[in-house]
This record gives structure tokens, sequence and C-alpha cells, in this order.
DNA sequence: GTCGTTGCAAAGCGTTTGCAGCCTA
DNA sequence: TAGGCTGCAAACGCTTTGCAACGAC
């Protein structure tokens, strides 16, 4: 009989919470990318006591399981979104700071870097103003 | 007579100091930007008891003066270069993690974005090999 | 001598983790 | 009931700041 190897198991199952569900209908709901804090806020409304390291330990968890990603912005802290099925990257308002994602891509980044290197992805983040801040400026 | 408003006024003069000179020549010997905490190390082989304090108000001070420009990666603490003259972007290497400057840029990022929305900067991050790790593989 | 600069330690900020109690299945 | 989950507070890693001593000009 073998033995149980030591390596780490993936957990047995993950249990319906009222704070988890409120943390994925913020997201859903909202439809861009959000920050920790944002969430918490938001998820308060329906579950008031809940805490800040209640939506880290769900955003990893749901990052792990692929239910959301990590948006990673240049210079800042990074939001979250519900998992997307392709490559796209994001728009970022410098009136109203929200993210936005952006479908297209410029495709072919393989021939910018110098010769020598090979390029296997890339991030691209787009800044300026989105249409409701371009209105109401 | 004019009161002196109560601005805050720029700096009378910038003294030339071991620590300032060496952190200097650390970003211009390396050639690719570097992290706070490398340059601690290369410039304490010039000034040994030398802070990393000492290193981040210098980065601070020199990127308000614009001879150095501040590198915001994605998902990482930033890292700085010595000022360059045009727009570019960078390449992070996977295996070294050393970023390089990278010249060319696909331009007219424009029509990525949804309509109504005005782009007006964009940042660009190539992911893969260097040219050194792509052979030592 | 003036006052910009430095090293040190403390404080900030965003994020993670230890722990005891709670609650889902 | 078991053990995943939660809130709280402490710990973390990176960066900034207060302060008294230092040193460039």
């Amino acid at each position: 009989m073998r033995y149980q190897t030591r390596m780490s198991q993936p957990k047995t199952s993950q249990r319906r919470t009222r704070q988890r569900e409120a943390i994925r209908r913020a997201l859903d709901e909202t439809g861009r990318p959000m920050s920790p804090t944002e969430l918490l806020e938001a998820a308060r409304a329906e579950v008031p006591g809940m805490g800040i390291a209640t939506v880290y330990r769900n955003l990893k968890a749901m990052a792990e399981a692929n239910s959301v990603q990590t948006v990673d912005l240049p210079g800042e802290p990074p939001r979250y979104e519900i998992a997307r099925k392709g490559h796209h990257h994001h728009f970022h308002c410098r009136r109203c700071d929200r993210v936005f994602e952006v479908d297209n891509c410029p495709g072919n980044m393989k021939k910018l870097a110098p010769r020598g290197f090979r390029v296997d992805d890339h991030d691209i983040t787009l800044y300026g103003l989105c249409a409701s801040c371009r209105k109401g400026a």
C-alpha cells in the first residue's frame, strides 16, 4: 500500500458563504475591475460586519480557481475582475480612476523586442478619458 | 509691495554628495532599470554605510528633476532608469528578472479603446526571455 | 554658519497570516 | 460534528517621514 504523499491537496470543497457571494455579486454587477477596498464597501451592503481579510482571502481563492482574474496595472495595487475568456487589455481613466476592459489588441509584439529576445506575452494599458468623463468635462 | 505667496518653492540648490553620485553612477553603468534595493547594494560599494531611505529620497528628487524616470511595471514595485529622450517601453525577462528598454512602439493605440473614449497615452510591457537567458537555457 | 542631506527608527499602506470562534454541509 | 470560513489583530514588505547629527558650499 502506498502512503499518501505530503503534497498540498486541492481543497475538499468550497462552501457557500454570504461573504463570498457578496463579493462575486459585486464583481458581476459592476462589470469592471475593482479594488479590494471597493469590493469590501460593496459587499458590506449585504454583509455589514465583513472584514477586509475576507475580501483578500476570497479574491485569492477565486483567482486560483480561475473564476476571477487579477488586473495588474503599472504603478498601482491590483484590481480584480470576473474571469474573461480571452486575451484583453485595459483602459485607465485619468479623471474617474475607473478601469475598463479593452478587447482589441494590436497583436504581434514579437518584433518590438531587441534582436535575440523571445517575446511570449505582453501587457498594454491605455490612459485617457472614458466616455462619461469626456462628456462631463 | 507684494507678499510672497506660501507656495512650495523649488529647492535653492542641489548639493553634490557621495551618496547621490553613487546612485547616479550605478544607474549609468548598469544601463537598465534598477530597483531601490539593487541601487543600494551597488552604491554601497562606494559609500558603505548608506541607508535605503537615502536611495528613495534621491530617486524621488531625481525623478522630479527629470534626470531619472520611474519604470512602473504591472504587479511589481517600481524600478528606475536614467532619463531617456523619447517614448519607449520595456521588456521583462522571466528568467533573470531584469528589465530592458524597448525603443520600438506599435503606435496608434487610439482605436483600441471603446468608442467615446479618448486615449492620450499607453504603456506596453513585453515578457519572455532576454538574449542571454535564451542562450543559456 | 546655513541649510540641504543623511542614517536611523518609527510610521504608513496595502496585503497576508495566526488564532479562536462560527457556520455550512 | 468536521473542518472550511470569518473577524480581529499582529505581522509583513516596500516606501515615506520625523529628527538630530552631518557636511557641502
